[in-house]
DNA sequence: CCACAAAAAGAACCATGATTCTGCTTATGA
DNA sequence: TCATAAGCAGAATCATGGTTCTTTTTGTGG
C-alpha cells in the first residue's frame, strides 16, 4: 500500500502516543516496554517503529501531548470576556486536573532533570503557560480591577509566577494522591 | 573477617548511598547502573549487594537521604529564638537549595507516581516538612505577631501549605535550570 | 479493479544491566 | 598474634527489552 494518507498516518501516530500515555501513567516512562505499548494500542512493535524513530522519540511525543493539553485548557480562560482573577483562575486550573495526566506530567519533570530534549519541552511549555496566565491576569486587572494597561502588565508578571507555582504544586499532589492503579502483570 | 563493627558498616552504607545520589543526580534513577555506582564509590558490585538487598533498596535509601536532609535543614529554623515569618522562611529555604539534590528530589517525585514504596517516603517527608513549617509559623505568629496560640495554630496551617507549595515549585525550577552536567560517557 | 510499495506482524537478534557465584582478603574478637 | 567468617572483587549468569529483519497483508493512486 503506497504511503498512508496523511490523515490516516496522523491517526496512527496519536493512537500510539495515547496508548503510550496510558502505559506511562501506570508504569512510568522507563518501566513501560515497547511490548506494553503494543498490547495497549493493538499494533505490533514493527509498526510502532514505522511511526516513531525509537522509544525516546515516542516519549518526547507523549510528553508534548500531555503538556500541550494542559496548556491548551488554559488558553480558553485568557480569551474569556470576564477574565477570572488569580484565585478563581487557580481553582479552575486545579479542577481541570486529570490524575492520569498529572502522573505523566510529574514523570516528565523527573525525566527532564537528566534528559535535555525533555527538559526543553518542559521549560517551553511552562514558559508558555506562564505567559498565558500573565495575559489572563493582565486582562483581569484591566477589565475588572480597572488598572492602567501598562501597570497591569507589570503587576501581572509576579502574580502569574505565583499562580503557576501553586498550580504545579497541586499537580504534584494529585499525582501523589491518585491510587496505585495496578495493571494485571 | 567477622561481622564489621556497626560504625564501619554504617560508614559503608552511607559511602554507597552518597555515591548513588551523585550518580542519580546526573543520570537519573533508572539510567544509573550498578556499574556506575561501583565506579563512583570505589567498591565492587558484590560489595554493594552485601549492604543493600537490591537496587530498589538502594534507591529507597537514597531517596530517604535526600528528602531527610532537606527536612533537617528546616528543623533548625523552627527552633530559632526569633522565628522567621513566611516570606523570610521561604527565601531561606530557597537559598538553601542544592541543585544536585533538587534534581534527585524531583526524580523521586516522578518515581513515586508508580512506585508505592517511594511514594510513601515522599508523602511522609512532605507531611513532616509541612508540619515543621506550621510549627515555625505558629511560633512566629505568637512571638512576633502576638497572636493567641490557639488562633495562631489555626492560621498557620494554610500558610504552611502555601509556603510548602511555593518551595516545591522552586525546587522544580532549580532542578530544571541546573546545567546538563554531562559525565564522560 | 490492479499492481505495488508501504505498513503491519512477529520472530530473531543483540546489548545492557541486575543479580549471583567463586574464590581471595582482611578486620575482628579471643 | 591467629583463626575465621564476613567482606570484597570481579567474572559468569540470566532476564529483559529495544531494535531490526523477514514475511505477509493491505490501502492507495492510476
Amino acid at each position: 500500500m503506497p504511503r498512508l494518507t496523511d490523515a490516516r498516518k496522523e491517526l496512527r501516530r496519536t493512537q500510539i502516543a495515547e496508548a503510550a500515555v496510558r502505559c506511562f501513567s501506570r508504569n512510568g516512562l522507563e518501566r513501560t516496554s515497547i511490548a506494553d505499548i503494543t498490547a495497549e494500542c493493538g499494533l505490533s512493535a514493527g509498526s510502532i517503529y514505522a511511526h516513531y524513530r525509537n522509544k525516546a522519540d515516542l516519549v518526547r511525543a507523549a510528553a508534548r501531548e500531555v503538556l500541550a493539553k494542559r496548556a491548551d485548557a488554559l488558553g480558553e480562560y485568557a480569551a474569556a470576556d470576564a477574565p477570572p482573577g488569580p484565585d478563581e483562575l487557580l481553582s479552575r486550573l486545579i479542577a481541570a486536573i486529570d490524575p492520569a495526566e498529572a502522573r505523566v506530567g510529574v514523570q516528565t519533570w523527573g525525566e527532564s532533570t537528566t534528559n535535555p530534549a525533555i527538559r526543553d519541552i518542559v521549560v517551553d511549555m511552562t514558559d508558555r503557560m506562564r505567559a498565558m496566565l500573565r495575559d489572563c491576569l493582565t486582562a483581569w486587572l484591566v477589565k475588572v480591577e480597572h488598572h492602567e494597561p501598562a501597570e497591569a502588565r507589570e503587576r501581572a508578571t509576579p502574580m502569574a509566577h505565583r499562580v503557576m507555582a501553586l498550580y504545579q504544586a497541586e499537580l504534584l499532589y494529585s499525582a501523589l494522591e491518585s491510587p496505585p492503579e495496578e495493571t494485571a502483570s
